[in-house]
DNA sequence: TATGAATGAGTTTTCATTCAT
DNA sequence: AATGAATGAAAACTCATTCAT
């Protein structure tokens, strides 16, 4: 008659509450992030692990597993961070201007695109797949907001999958800025600001296109 | 008054007109823009050239080489072409057309961001640094047009450089616009239209920011 | 008090109770000795070993590494030699000859100096400081040896380290001797006397020296 | 009717003297002494005297080639400075000094022992003929002073051809010592004077050897 | 006489991957 | 669960050599 949860036994070595399979995900996360793809070996991440190669391939099979993994599970929690801040109940502006924040502050930065183009020689379809999906999904919570906010008259009717593409693009590029740019700035806020306003406003200000 | 009438050497084969170090330097270009840096090795280019490794390391002692040179004459063919844009009398938000449009048609792509971040650990600073000086260069004239057409009271005053770089993201996204994504436009001229567009009149299309 | 009682990965083979790393070695030094660094590919070592070039380099990271390696562990035992031979009791002259005649029998002969020219170029300087160290051991107890022999007045004071070096270089040449003119002895006995006999009471057999 | 042995027409161009050829002959000389035969590239000479490989190729037919053709002409030079000293009145001891401290004094080094090794897989059986024969004629001058030394009764009988053999080791070895343990010789003759003395009257200094 | 172009065969090194314990 | 041993394939780079002018 079993009456706790608790397993039974010692339990496993889980050095700071985090499994080995998440340890050797989450470092690869930030050396594929920090690299690219075929520039991190998986002694590279083993070695900031401290296991051995021959660890990281007893929880994935290959490099484009751990590789597919790492960056599904990331565009995950982006797209989980866009949701939050989706959620609540300021102005799409508003909320622009914080998923912007959050992007730039989080060392991090996933140029999706140029990724997909150094990884697609080495994933089969199968990753490819997943990775799109992944990426889609993180796109589609920003395209619904903008969609929504279209729809309740907020801002004009366009293209709103678009127009997240290229907030998302100008996000980017704003992570990659040359450190000596980025130090014009008076900080970090008035970056985000005036790249948020420039996707809001536009450069132009005005409603009628001379095209 | 030295004549050297009779040029020295085995002469180079120049099958079309085209030399032997501007063939591997154009191949190289399109291989690198395709795959990215670590993903095309020398015999790649070779092969491709119908030459042999050596012959390629006859022309660049190394690949960080050949590919500083790759970018460096591909960045300054396209500060051409948008010189050569902005040097019409066309209205800037015309020209911004003209230029993505070009950007567009071209099949390359040049996600310098994505380059520099990839090649950064094979390349020697002072590749790093012609590469730098070529990107700025191909990002000041963009940004010297923008500059004017503020002074000239065409577009309010804001920051023009980086108006610039953000114009570039959104182009190299649209770029690598998903394929099925891509044909959900009726035209490549809709696509560049609804680019331009979002870049000259944002997504809000007023001029109050409520930040 | 942790115990690992089962051994981790794979066991080494350990024919013949070598293990890989040993005979890598082992028969690195012997190539070395025979052509010259540069003249020894890794592949040329590891197909002698009847392991693959990627072996050789799982145990050894870089070539030069090797060859430091396979040197120090040289010097380290004929040093030890050496030592042996003047621990006994016998006068100094009956053991320069032994150890000239173990120098000589052995196959491996050592120029040490030609190594390091060789090598200069391709060594760390952590890793000539570790041949320079070894060489310096090796001649060192030589070098006390004879210093013991003048404070004792077994032979009159001099450079004892000169004496030493010379000591060692008259048997490389002595082992490089060819094979023809090394017919013309008769037993190696024979040219082992003669050479010691030169460096013990030089050429000229008399106590003044006219200069 | 032709009155001088001048030669007719533009003299072609020897700059300071020295053709082309012998420009390549002697700075191959001194590389292939400095780094050894195998770490010399025809590329590395080629630049050093500002011509091209193919230059270097148009005087000799390969590498080896150039290797032996340098070191021969190397050994005959030496071989005359040898025979020019000995032909003088001086005692042989007297002599060898003199020649130790030309062969100390000049930069390059003739460890010629070493170079067989290096290049015995590179040379062909007329070359390496040809460079024993060189080697046998050098060591040959030495070897014939020491035998009329003996035969004239200055010094006892013994084998005057490892007599000589041993002294140019001797002087290799005095070449190449250590630059520290260099320093500690007042003077470069200080050095030279002890090493002619060891060979001259060698360790023990007395007639009467134990074995 | 001298040279620029081109190459084949190698060299050092890296790396994803497998295997046996 | 984790690891040490071993490898096949490829990458960057070198170099002696040939060829055509």
């Amino acid at each position: 008659m079993q009456r706790t949860q608790r397993t039974l036994g010692r339990p496993r070595k889980e050095q700071d509450g985090i499994s080995t399979k998440d340890l050797i995900l989450h470092t690869a996360t930030g050396m594929f992030l920090e690299k690219g793809y075929p520039s991190v070996s998986m002694d590279d991440v083993a070695q900031k692990c401290d296991f051995t190669k021959a660890t990281v391939y007893y929880y994935y099979k290959t490099k484009a597993d751990l590789f597919t993994d790492a960056m599904v599970q990331l565009m995950i929690r982006i797209k989980q961070r866009i949701i939050d801040i989706l959620s609540t109940n300021a102005s799409l502006e508003t909320q622009l201007f914080q998923i912007a924040k959050a992007h730039i502050q989080a060392t991090v930065d996933i140029d999706i695109n140029a990724f997909m183009k150094e990884a697609k020689t080495s994933l089969s379809d199968d990753q490819l797949q997943l990775m799109k999906e992944a990426e889609d999904n993180m796109y589609g919570a920003l395209e619904q907001a903008i969609k929504k906010a279209m729809d309740k008259g907020e801002i004009p009717q366009s293209n709103p999958r678009l127009g997240a593409l290229m907030f998302v693009s100008m996000l980017t590029a704003g992570n990659n800025l040359d450190n000596a740019y980025k130090e014009t700035f008076s900080s970090l806020d008035d970056l985000v600001t005036q790249i948020v306003n420039l996707f809001w406003n536009g450069l132009a200000n005005e409603n009628q296109s001379s095209l």
